[in-house]
DNA sequence: CAAAAAACAAGCAAGCATGACTGTTTGTTT
DNA sequence: AAACAAACAGTCATGCTTGCTTGTTTTTTG
């Protein structure tokens, strides 16, 4: 975003350090936590000084949001690979909500929850939480209806149904992090995965 | 906890005190967020000195789990007044869902949000939470058993059916913290609630 | 009523995190 | 190659937070 011409070393360098910065600050708050993740630890662990990291990101804000899209584009990016394979008839809708259920039991969703808290009270970050997030959302959402082209469910059903999984997902999530009790969780997934296949094909109620 | 004889007068000052610290508390991490609750804040607003509320709460760590403890237990005192109105037949299903939606939509939740966060990465609250959530959930539990028994359903499918709503009203809760979209989130548990009868009644898999 | 204990007030010191500042090296441009 | 810009290193100062210490008031107890 800052750099115009890539094909210079220069720009290079920076791209790739930035890049670093970006992914040892993840590390950091995931290993951490949000607010123990310090810059003097982020740089050590980047192996780079305090003042190059703020040469690239002039505020710890700038840095942790600069990493925040960071981790949901690489979702938005997986997602989209999701995608790919579906068209080409390698995924099922229980695949891709096993794949949820994975990201929202990982490393990913327990720094979402870490943004997430900070966001609340802090006013500039929740507006760009909210905004990536409304992203991330929408490319879930585009790739939600691929799996219901085929059937003969209304748009706004499939919507509804999304959220009441991606709600469903989120509070497990919650719950793995505070007790990480993965089997109990994983028969809920299941669950709830035979549970769509009723919600889809059923229609017990509308 | 620490009193014995609850006749003196100390022991009531000691007593008011100590709740209205606790109350400001939790107030404060509201507001502020955990982090930002700082003891120098949350003594200015409960009206005492530092060195006062360092007499009571030896330290944050205490300060903070107290809060939480005290949290937990207000709720499960609503529990329990819940479970006595639907003794009395005042309350449906729906009524409690709508009650618990009432409460993850709120001020508890976002509380509690933010102890969940900073609990994953610090061992000591981390134990602490966990044992005053698992103590919630089983009142939760045991109440919600009461709107079975007289449906035909084996207990651990209400167990499960639980451990659904639960995750899902999570799920939602967490949404509510970042983007305050409550006539959505609203249509939602409507969903939900219509489609929990289909779970008890229609019985569409196991 | 005197002594002990508890509740409370207020100031102090150490630690830490952030951001600013100064200087050095590496790369680019003309 | 000379001037310029970007990338990087290291140190310093400010502000905030926590817990400790010392002193005062109120209550309980012998």
């Amino acid at each position: 975003m800052k750099q115009a011409k890539l094909s210079n070393k220069n720009a290079l360098r920076s791209a790739r350090m930035r890049q670093r910065v970006l992914e040892e600050t993840l590390e950091c708050i995931f290993a951490l936590g949000y607010q123990n993740a310090s810059t003097v630890e982020i740089a050590r662990r980047a192996g780079i000084s305090r003042g190059a990291m703020l040469h690239h990101y002039p505020s710890k804000e700038e840095l942790v949001c600069a990493a925040y899209e960071s981790l949901l584009k690489q979702e938005i990016d997986r997602l989209r690979a999701i995608a790919g394979s579906y068209a080409e008839g390698e995924v099922s809708l229980d695949d891709f909500v096993d794949y949820l259920w994975s990201r929202f039991s990982g490393r990913s969703f327990m720094i979402n929850i870490d943004f997430i808290a900070a966001a609340r009270t802090t006013p500039n970050l929740k507006d760009r939480v909210e905004r990536v997030r409304e992203e991330y959302h929408e490319s879930l959402d585009s790739i939600w209806r691929q799996f219901f082209a085929d059937k003969d469910l209304p748009e706004h059903e499939a919507q509804v149904i999304l959220n009441l999984t991606l709600c469903f997902l989120r509070g497990m999530g919650v719950q793995c992090a505070v007790q990480d009790d993965r089997a109990n969780l994983d028969l809920l997934a299941s669950h709830w995965k035979a549970h769509l296949k009723g919600l889809i094909s059923g229609k017990t109620d509308g």
